[in-house]
Parts: structure tokens; sequence; C-alpha cells
DNA sequence: ATTCTGCATGGAT
DNA sequence: TATCCATGCAGAA
């Protein structure tokens, strides 16, 4: 740390707030107080000020500042001194002209802006173009610091401060606008007519065509020009959950700038990915959201007033600023997380996430962004032409899209154009997702994607994405899911290979199954399209949108593809609840305040009495193991769950069960599911679960357990036929049996009280399979069949 | 005739 | 009611 005297008064530029332009006759630095008319008009600008103008300092400030020793020389005795972890520099962390000459490291502390640009190769944004003369239009526009050891204009504060930062910056600065620079880049573009695309290597012709220009561009390109050390981004650093820090941290720095600077294990700091452990990235996204609309904000506000009149509204101050729907809440897994980074020096920061509309994923290569995810995270645009803009796929691979919008309804829509080779490439299709990190430093954009539309296969378990064909929206309607198969170890899709499957919703944690899709049934049986309206014409389609919107208002839902005796397994009654059992025209309904637990499906051996025992699917190795019958498995288990069998609690240990034997006992229990159902008796799926042919389910005379067999439950039989004939199990059972049946039943009570409920079944066969949507409001499905 | 482009429409929230 | 956004659609290419 230097000892450079500095100014008694001195703390740092921030703390003392006392920093006002002096309009030219005093250096900016006011710990100067060098007039300029004692040295020559300042010839070196420094810092860029929230006007968007650069603060002026004499030739001695000008000299430290261009130097990199500005700190040193004035704010020595400033707090906000850390030490870089890496080279054990102290660097000044705690003031505007600090602020990029460091960056965050997830496990606390710092990192010198010299040690981070050894360690990664990086260059401008990526993503932006050239601008003329070599320079990074974009880059300035997205106003990345750089470090002013590297003489390089400091060419605005990182628009991705949060809010919280630019405000606390505006404390110490007159003047209401925010920070200009990236505007006048821009407007470069815009109103010269300057073609981003003239000066990019990656370009070729007017950028209006690029569109059709899309395809891969070189690779990973490093751009000579802008020099390594150039525009050196604090986007992580400053996207990260910063604003939570400063409102919990304040008292680790007296100043916004410092304190940013995450707490040790803190895992809302900075996303860097470790491929070790890389799980706070989600959450670190979701923070990130709190930076919305900075960039437009500052564009715009500070120097597009014009636009937003020919665009309509301001844009995005303060409404809605911090609140991304959480359907765009980026769920990357570990495993996309890993492809879009092979390097572990990069630092992902998931951004959002979009599932592929038909719209999207159809040839028009237009895929509309959500408008605040645009916002938030992409380049500020004034005009509806947008800009190109790169994007990286996660093989590596360089796109060229259009990022543009379009006025709607006095607002904007945005959309990338040109994303039919990319989306081809990656084989995607409606209601496959796509996601959108940025890796840093470079602030490079990613796209990955995440394909819910297919069947993973043994290779996704790897870590490979299936690269099933390509289809284009409109085949997707009615591809029907088979089963993966070859899975080396048996997974519950090859042994539970059920034809009789209904589709049912089930809400869970989508990125939690993403993660654990390994584990077998959920994963496999995921449908091959969450959608299922691509019909083209509207009509059909605004169906189809409904019920999507229905899937999508549960944030957390998937659509997979159950047998009903799979559904019941899956849900389980919360263990500690007991129902309260209503009766509704004479069924037994029972009710939990908690909704039902998804838990793991579990193989049920045929020796059901004696052994107890059931054998649950390891979701990291997909070996099997021995698990007692009447624990319930959350969705995730893996073999260091193994509580019962410690030799067994680890992936490495071998499976209890022989393939053969597994398959045997498979056999035995897929021939117990379907006697549970009554299948096994031949008799009607439906009949056998509802009973509404007029005859007894089938399954009634025999002596099974029920799929949701509680631990303390001693009935046989449980199954209530809808019509209210069969056995009927005693009002004060304590049995959690077909819970979801019931209240099925239940919901269809208003409708009875219609009195349509009340006509017997109508006569023409009964689905083959009882339907089961989870998510979708029971009553809304069933009013099309019982109307 | 087909594709592209820019905007409008309307359901959903 | 305001806004978002999926997609329809008309005119241009």
């Amino acid at each position: 740390m230097s000892s450079s005297p500095a100014p008694a008064a001195a703390a740092t530029v921030g703390a003392t707030g006392s920093l006002v332009p002096l309009t030219g006759k005093r250096c900016f630095n006011t710990y100067c107080k060098r007039k300029t008319a004692e040295s020559p008009p300042p010839r070196w600008r420094g810092w860029h000020l929230r006007s968007g103008e650069l603060a002026e300092l004499c030739d001695h400030c000008s000299a430290a500042y261009e130097q990199g020793s500005f700190c040193e020389t004035f704010h020595s005795d400033a707090d906000g001194w850390r030490k870089c972890g890496f080279c054990g520099k102290w660097v000044h962390c705690g003031c505007i002209v600090s602020v990029a000459s460091f960056m965050l490291l997830d496990a606390g502390g710092i990192e010198c802006i010299s040690c981070a640009q050894k360690s990664f190769a990086t260059q401008r944004l990526p993503y932006e173009f050239d601008g003329p003369n070599g320079t990074d239009i974009f880059t300035s526009a997205r106003g990345f610091a750089t470090s002013s050891q590297d003489k390089i204009e400091f060419d605005g504060l990182p628009e991705r401060l949060t809010p919280q930062i630019h405000t606390q910056l505006g404390k110490f600065f007159n003047g209401n606008r925010t920070f200009g620079a990236p505007v006048a880049a821009h407007q470069l573009i815009r109103e010269e007519g300057i073609d981003a695309s003239e000066n990019s290597p990656h370009l070729a012709g007017e950028a209006k065509n690029l569109a059709t220009q899309k395809g891969p561009v070189s690779s990973l390109s490093i751009n000579s020009d802008s020099g390594i050390g150039r525009d050196i981004p604090l986007v992580s650093t400053m996207n990260m959950p910063i604003v939570t820090y400063l409102k919990e941290n304040q008292s680790a720095a007296s100043l916004g700038l410092a304190a940013p600077l995450p707490l040790p294990g803190d895992k809302r700091e900075s996303a860097r990915f470790f491929s070790s452990r890389p799980h706070q990235h989600r959450h670190a996204s979701l923070l990130a959201k709190d930076n919305f609309s900075n960039c437009h904000n500052s564009a715009e506000s500070g120097g597009q007033p014009q636009s937003q009149v020919h665009n309509g509204r301001p844009r995005a101050e303060g409404r809605g600023r911090n609140q991304l729907l959480p359907r765009y809440w980026p769920r990357i897994t570990d495993q996309e997380l890993q492809q879009i980074s092979r390097d572990s020096n990069f630092v992902i920061t998931p951004l959002f996430e979009k599932m592929l509309s038909a719209s999207d994923a159809g040839r028009i290569g237009r895929l509309v962004l959500p408008k605040k995810c645009a916002e938030a995270y992409f380049p500020s645009i004034s005009q509806p032409e947008g800009l190109p803009i790169k994007i990286q796929d996660v093989k590596g691979q360089e796109w060229v899209f259009h990022f543009r919008f379009w006025p709607n309804n006095n607002s904007r829509m945005y959309v990338l154009e040109g994303v039919t080779p990319c989306i081809q490439s990656m084989k995607l299709q409606a209601g496959d997702v796509v996601t959108f990190s940025r890796i840093d430093p470079g602030g490079k954009l990613v796209m990955g994607f995440r394909k819910t539309s297919n069947i993973p296969t043994d290779q996704d378990i790897q870590g490979n994405k299936s690269e099933n064909g390509y289809s284009d929206g409109k085949e997707v309607n009615n591809k029907n899911g088979k089963a993966s198969e070859g899975t080396s170890a048996p997974s519950i899709s090859s042994l539970r290979n059920s034809s009789e499957s209904a589709t049912a919703s089930i809400p869970f944690d989508q990125g939690t199954l993403s993660e654990s899709g390994r584990s077998g049934i959920i994963q496999k049986e995921v449908t091959p399209s969450r959608y299922p309206m691509l019909s083209s014409k509207r009509k059909s389609s605004t169906l189809g949108t409904k019920s999507k919107r229905l899937r999508m208002e549960n944030e957390d839902s998937i659509e997979v593809k159950l047998s009903w005796e799979e559904a019941q397994e899956l849900l389980c009654p919360p263990p500690n609840y007991k129902p309260s059992v209503l009766i509704i025209e004479g069924h037994e309904i029972e009710e939990y305040e908690e909704a039902p637990v998804l838990g793991k499906p579990i193989i049920f051996p045929a020796i059901q009495d004696s052994e107890k025992t059931r054998w649950a699917q390891c979701g990291d190795c997909l070996k099997w193991r021995r698990v007692p019958s009447c624990v319930l498995l959350p969705l995730i288990w893996t073999c260091s769950d193994n509580s019962w069998g410690p030799e067994r609690a680890s992936c490495s240990s071998a499976q209890q069960v022989s393939s053969q034997q597994l398959e045997d006992l498979l056999h035995r229990d897929h021939a117990s599911s379907d006697e549970r159902s009554g299948l096994g008796a031949g008799g009607d799926p439906a009949a056998a679960m509802e009973g509404e042919d007029g005859s007894p389910p089938a399954a009634s005379g025999h002596s099974v357990r029920h799929p949701r067999h509680r631990r303390d439950c001693t009935r046989i039989q449980c199954i209530q036929p809808h019509s209210g004939r069969g056995p009927k199990h005693r009002p004060a059972s304590q049995c959690g049996v077909s819970g979801t049946a019931r209240r099925r039943l239940q919901a269809l009570a208003p409708s009875k009280k219609d009195g349509e409920a009340q006509r017997p079944p109508p006569s023409p066969p009964q689905p083959a399979k009882p339907e089961i949507d989870l998510n979708v409001r029971p009553e809304r499905d069933e009013e099309p069949a019982t109307h």
C-alpha cells in the first residue's frame, strides 16, 4: 500500500462527497487544489462524470491517473484498500477512480485488474462490434471501465452498476443525468450512419442484412486491435448481488463502491464459475436482475430523450426494474454451466432464459426477447434498427444476430433476428429453453439451451446434449416420446415403460429437475413437447397459448407423462400430515393442508410383506440401492443419501443387485403395478381407476398395496372408484391413498351440483388412460369431458 | 409463389 | 388498465 501522502482530510472521492466540477478553473480532484491557472489547461481527462463529461484534471493529477497511481496518491488514507488475492498488491476499491482496477473474487477478496488480465485473455465485449477507426464503439457504449493503469481512457462507469451504486455515486456529483457516453456511441452509429459491420471482421455488408448472414463466425475470436487489457469489464462484480451486499454490509466499507466486496463465503457474491461447485450461480443470477435497465436508463435517459418520444414511453425507470418474471429466471444446471465454461477461470453469469415459442423456433428466425431481459442485459438500442450482436453458443461458436425492437403499443418488443441457423444448430424446437449467460471477463454473451422436448439419453446423462433431429415447431405436435433405451443402468424409464401413460403436469423445480434429470423417470417421461399447440392457425393456437400460459403460471412446472399409478407413487402425502376427511356426495375426500410431496419413484418389488424393501436409483450413478419400503425419497436421490446402507452410500460401491435380478424385479413390479391399477387383469384402466363403466374396479379383488401406501396404512385396496361403487374404506382411515383422485372428485363437485354429474357417465368408451394434469386446474380439464 | 419485414392484434397477466 | 408477448398478417422484396 502506498505511503504517499494525502491530504489529511482526504478520504476518497466518494467518501467526502465533495467533488464538484469546478468548471475548469480548478482541477477536478479536490485533493489537488491546484487551479488550472497554475498549470496548463488539462490535457488529460479522467473518469467519466455522471453528466457524461470527463473529469478535468491538472497535469499532476492526470499524470497520476494516467499512471494508475491516483488512488495511491490521493486516497492512501482512505478506506477500501484491499489486497489482490493473487499478487498481493494493494488495490483501492473505494472510489470512482478505482472502480475498474479490481474484480471481485468468489471466495472473497479482490483481484487486481492486472492479475485479471493475466488470467483471462480478454478484450472488449465480444458480442459487440468494432466501431469506426477500430474503436470499440459498443464497448464504449457498454461503458465498461478500463484500467487507468493501461492508459486507456476511462470510458465511463460500468453501466451495470446497480441502481444503488448509481445512486451512491450520484450523491457525489451534481447533475441529474446519468452517464452519457454510451449514448454517444450509439448515436454515432445511428446518426452518422456508421455501419458497425464495416469495421468488423465478422461482418460484411449492411448490418441490416445480417439476419440473412447469420452463421458461425470466428470462434472465440480475440480481437487484437482492442488489446489485452482493454475493457476489462466489471460486469460480474457489478452485476452480482451488490445490492444486497450494500444493504447488509455497509459497515464493511464507507463507500458505495467499496461495499460491493463480497463477504467470504457469501454465496450471493460473484458468480464466478468453479467447476466443482457452481451452484450459487443460479441464485446469483436471480439477484442480478436487480440491475434491470441500468444500461438503458443510463443511456437513454442521459442522451436519448428523443428516442423515448419516438419509441414510446420512457424505459423502465423504476417501474419493474428489479422484477424479472420468474419464468425468465435462469435455471442453468451444472452441466450447462460446464458446457459454457470450459475454463473455470471464467465467470459465468446466468442472465435469463426463455422457453422457445413456436414463433421463436419457427423459420422466421425471430426470437422474441423478454423486454426486461433485453433491456437489462443486451446493449442499449435507441432505434428500431437495433444493432448486430455477437452471441456465442455453448460450443464456442459465435453467431451474429441482429438485436432490434419493434415499436409496439407504445412500448417495445425486442427480438433477436436471424437465430434460425443457431436454433437449428442446437436442434432446438418450441418448448425448449434457451439460456443467456454472460462470461466475464469479456462480457461475452453466451446462449445455451436446455431441451425439454426430447428424452435425454445416456449421453445427456453424461453431459452431452442429445442431438435429436431438428424439427420445426409444426412437427412437434404429436411426437410421442418413447422411453430412451440403452441406459447403462436400468433406468426407471426403461423399467417402467408402461404404455398407459397420462399427461400430467407436475410442478416442481425445473432447475432441480434438470440437474437431477439423471434420476430417471421424470426426465424420461418428459413429453416431447411442451407445446402441443403449434398449429399455425391462431384459433387453434389460442388454446395452446392458454394452456401454455397455464403451465407457465406455475413457473416450476414441467410436463411429464405419467401413468396414473406412477402419479400416485410420485404424489406422496406429506409424511407428517394426516388428512382431514370430507365426505362429498358419499365420497370420502382426504384433504391435506400441504401439497403432496413429489417423491422419487421407487420400485416396488414383488416381495412386499416380509422384506419391506424397495429399490431406488441413484440420480448420479444410476445404480439401484435397496431402501426401506416406507421411506419417502426426494426427487433428487443419490447414493450419498442412502442412510440405510452406509456401505452403499457411495456411487463407487457396487450395485446390490444384478441387472438380471433387477429386470426380474421390475417385471414383477410392473406386473404388480398393473395389478394395482387393475391392468394386470386386463381391465380397462379407466374402469380400474374410476370404475365408471359400471363394474367394480378390477383391482378390487386383488390384494395389493396401493401405490401410495403410507407407513401406517394397513389397507390392502383403497382406491375408491369415482362412481362410488366398490369397496369403501373407513372414513377414519389414515391412509393417504388416492388423494389426487379424490381431489379431482372434489373438483367435480360443483359440476355435479349443476346436475350434470348426477347423470351416469356417458356411454362412450372412457379414455384408455386417465388423464391427470396436476398443474392445470382440474375443473378446466374436466369441463370438456363432463359436459 | 415464397420469403422477408414491420407492425398490429389480442389473450394473458 | 397497462403491459407483455405470441403470432397473425399485409405489403414489400
